[in-house]
DNA sequence: GTCTATATCGGGATAGAC
DNA sequence: GTCTATCCCGATATAGAC
């Protein structure tokens, strides 16, 4: 009970751990989430299927297990790629550029995934609980390139912009994920089109006679349950 | 062979799919969709397992005709409704309280439809082409309750609003399955301030100052494929 | 054409022996 | 920690009653 056997232990089982959701992985790639089987899963990593499931509770937590290594990996990438991005529109899309390039080999069963994306109660979905951690890791980063750029927005819009910038960058990815468009051009589209929207409206966010109209907007956004980022 | 004969044989299979549909409904109101069984739905309407398949090609084919009795049932109401409201705010209330009326009773078992409404591939995603009709069949209550009220929108926004509208509510019911507010007063608000915002910035729409603004939102949109009301 | 009974399969998940 | 055996359930197939 030494800390070298302990430490060999569990190198071991970390490395049995690492295997399944390796293969798990690269079977939901090249079949899809749905296609592949448990059974396939234990067999590409040479377990049997009860110790898959006496490391992954489910199938779904594997692909609990893969948001939670991309969400650690993408994290030092966004932050590199803040520090060199001058302006709000760049800043934002070298977070999206981040997330794209990581997810692209995933991207078709990625969509196994997004199928949730409307249910909250499914841990599996961007809003649940169980994905909180990542999505306020997410939420840092959006505070950040916001306060990095030189858009200046009204003070009671403020609070909100994080989340809201949060919403948008997971409607482009949802909107990415799902797009049939050879090289998703449309999506290449929906991004440097979105992105200069964006601008515009905060440009013009403060301006006075937009004033009744961004009020409305407030009063809308306060019946929804923020999360904070860190303050 | 005769007319009689073969209206009372069709008559009698009939009343045996209703009766397998309802005692389904009956049960996913109950249990929900995920714990309801196909063997429970075909002894709850005591016709075998076999049968129940007959009828209903798979379970969520039981739901696909839920969809469709509830849209024509609706559409009734809608129609009604519709000629007796004023202004778009009304009008548009008018619709999306007929929804509420009618789905409150299986409010609950609509989430586990709503799992699948981000992902346009699933069959019973209000984007599938599967619900295309039924989709179809409400963008022209939209397009009847923006003909019937005041409001002027601009010539490049208004072949858009149909589908804009449609969005929303889609958003607003979305909302309103997942609302875990006490008699969902969230959604309530939700719906009274999104009205209020929505009719103010259709007012603000064709002002000048906003033309490079709506400019870059219709630029937006024209990167979606629409579908058109019946035009 | 409508329906039953029953067997079978595939696959997610679990129990318990070792 | 690992394996085998098993359960449950959605779905399919089949044979046949009426």
């Amino acid at each position: 009970m030494c800390a070298v056997e302990k430490s060999a232990k569990s190198k071991k089982s970390e490395d049995t751990r690492e295997r399944i959701l390796e293969s798990a992985l690269a079977l939901f790639r090249r079949d899809g989430f749905e296609q592949t089987t448990m059974r396939e899963i234990a067999a590409e990593a040479d377990v049997a299927l009860g110790s898959a499931y006496y490391y992954f509770a489910s199938k779904e937590a594997l692909v609990m297990a893969f948001y939670e290594r991309a969400s650690r990996q993408m994290a030092e990438q966004i932050t590199d790629r803040l520090s060199e991005a001058q302006g709000l529109a760049n800043r934002l899309k070298a977070i999206l550029d981040v997330k794209f390039e990581y997810f692209a080999p995933n991207r078709l069963f990625l969509g196994a995934l997004a199928r949730h994306a409307a249910d909250p109660e499914h841990p599996l979905s961007p809003f649940s609980k169980e994905t909180a951690h990542i999505r306020h890791r997410d939420l840092e980063f959006f505070a950040e390139a916001l306060a990095g750029s030189r858009i200046s927005s009204p003070k009671d819009l403020a609070p909100y912009l994080p989340n809201l910038l949060w919403l948008y960058q997971m409607g482009v990815i949802l909107f990415w994920i799902s797009d049939r468009s050879p090289e998703q051009t449309r999506t290449w589209q929906l991004r440097e089109k979105s992105l200069a929207l964006l601008v515009t409206a905060l440009r013009l966010a403060g301006f006075p006679l937009l004033r009744p109209l961004r009020k409305k907007i407030i009063d809308l956004l306060t019946t929804f349950e923020w999360e904070t980022s860190h303050v």
